[in-house]
DNA sequence: GATGAATGAGCGTTCATTCAT
DNA sequence: CATGAATGAACGCTCATTCAT
């Protein structure tokens, strides 16, 4: 086994089972013995399991901005750039559902809560892709004028919400379905057209 | 103190205690403390601590759905009505805050998957509510013919998330933006009245 | 068995083990086993494992300190006095092995360097019966004008000494022999009458 | 770094850390560390801890032997001798605060009572210097007749008392002091002449 | 019913020691 | 010879749960 290779290991473990028992339930002993190495090893890579969830965490987050900034279409429309980034992420999600749901789990956790804060306050380099990307929609006039916050909750809550629930086998997202969620959560966000206003259905 | 009086005041300090600690950061002891109650007392009324967490979920969710129901606009159009349950949905999960952060927490936990389980499989009345409500809404064509979790992601994912952030003093929503969240989701589930599709913008 | 018995069988237990495997060595679990408890009792009584050794200490301090003022011939002579304290002594420990190994170990440990300072920064009042005996000695030009230190290493450094080796079964102390050590201390400490100096013997 | 030179930084370094940590506190891997030399190579010239920490005693005890040796006036007086002796370690100890601490932490342990027990069955030869000195100094009448055990204790209890004072800082010795202190331990051990016995004090 | 002292399995973590390189 | 990554038994401590009062 590779010196590297212990190390992700570990990281696979912990994945495995902190998706399976949550943070708590999944033990460092649990995590030592999926992983195929002795109880002392992890601390030889993570200096105690906080530093563990954590890394593991960042390296999963990096994992997402790499996918939502492969083959990104920079010189497109503001619209399709948005389609790029909503659909890759669904299928970056579905595809990858124990990576998904640590990072629910995370989000949702006392570090979630700071490292959304850090977010929120820009410390942090890696939500400056999307940041951007709305902070230009709105100055273009073609998404609505909202906080930054709001339309995140807009275009990424649906997201999330169908891929949890595809993951756990409540809806089954093909690539049609999968576009027209995306769509929904454009009409969402997007200024509408003056003039075109619809009337209200009822 | 009256035999009720001890139950609430246990499920009380149970969701002040969780909101602040996790599930796991708030040992049973500490809740009977807070409680006012031995801590052999508490099991009088929940078999055990897993049985603690899920009643409380329970008595929330209910709490949801009452809110929802007060006043409900039955009579009215499609989209008032669904105005009327995004705005009280946000509107109640912003003034208790606890409750809210509690039924994410829960969400987001080994109990979590299984009560979304049982409400998918239909096995939980609570959700019926909303469950007819879309079920109406597509029937009559107003919204867009999606499968119900979608209907539920795209309408309640970003109320949820814009709730967190308010909670958490990243946005601040008053009135007026509260409004235009609600009516931001709407666009995402409407069914866009044909003839009237506004040209893409970019 | 009552309240405080468990509190005795535990502090009994730890001396007993502490004195036989040293304070690192002396496990929680052993002394548990050896109380006749279970391993998470100890914490009802004791914050930690630092904490039931300083108890102890504390505890064994102030049985010192009682037999030393038990019949104190306050009225006395002061090399009465002193004969006194150093009988005493060296009975109390002779008496209690356990005990007094005990006292030798917390003394030499990173516990004992920090109550030695409190007591010599006279934060201490344990000492201070001992210490004004010192300062009266001096003062009444009865004993050698030293640091206080001083006196106390002369006078009680053999005391613990042939304790110790009493213990250990290396020397057998009788009375006769009790009082002959505390007679060579008193000489160690005593102001020589002018006069009477002795020549020097070779 | 030569053979040799590697087993030495080993003993430094754990003289070094055992001193400021105590035996448990000092963890072998700290010690190679500060050596500069891998975790298992302490094992090649130690067979384990244990080892290790008598071995470094053993070498520690020497170097203190052939302090009182050095220079030794073999052919004055018992009470010159002793003069030597007294003062000799008082420096010593005083000039190499970590060697006397480490010396005073091992005799206060688990280890220490057994090579006290050795020391006493004359297993050791190290003793003999001052074992003879002492005996010689009984069988011409210039001391008192005691057990061997209380010549060492009021000779060398009080020493080892200020050294561990000075050290400290809770006293500063001079050499006019350190002179004082010597003389007190010789009256304590001496024989008065007879005729010469001076009058109670009080 | 209500209590809270007692329990002990299980936790995260350390560290003396081994052994493949 | 020397290394240091790997080990796993053992540590101090927590806490959900029980049960005698």
């Amino acid at each position: 086994m590779a010196k590297q290779s212990k190390r992700s290991e570990i990281t696979g473990a912990a994945l495995e089972l902190i998706v399976e028992h949550g943070f708590h339930g999944a033990s460092m002993a649990m995590i030592a013995d999926r992983a195929g190495v002795g109880a002392g090893t992890i601390y030889r890579y993570f200096d105690n399991k906080d530093v563990l969830i954590t890394e593991l965490y960042r390296e999963l987050e990096e994992k997402v901005v790499q996918v939502l900034m492969k083959e990104y279409p920079a010189e497109k429309s503001f619209r399709e750039r948005f389609q790029h980034i909503g659909e890759r992420l669904l299928h970056h999600f579905i595809n990858n559902p124990s990576e998904f749901r640590y990072l629910e789990q995370f989000h949702n956790s006392p570090y979630g809560v700071a490292v959304r804060r850090d977010k929120f306050m820009g410390k942090w380099n890696h939500g400056d892709l999307v940041r951007i990307f709305f902070q230009d929609g709105m100055a273009r006039g073609v998404i609505k004028d909202l906080p930054l916050a709001v339309h995140f909750a807009l275009a990424f809550g649906p997201l999330v919400g169908v891929a949890r629930d595809h993951i756990l086998g409540f809806i089954s997202l093909d690539d049609s379905l999968r576009a027209r969620i995306v769509e929904a959560c454009w009409q969402a966000i997007r200024e509408p057209s003056p003039g075109f206003a619809p009337p209200n259905a009822s």
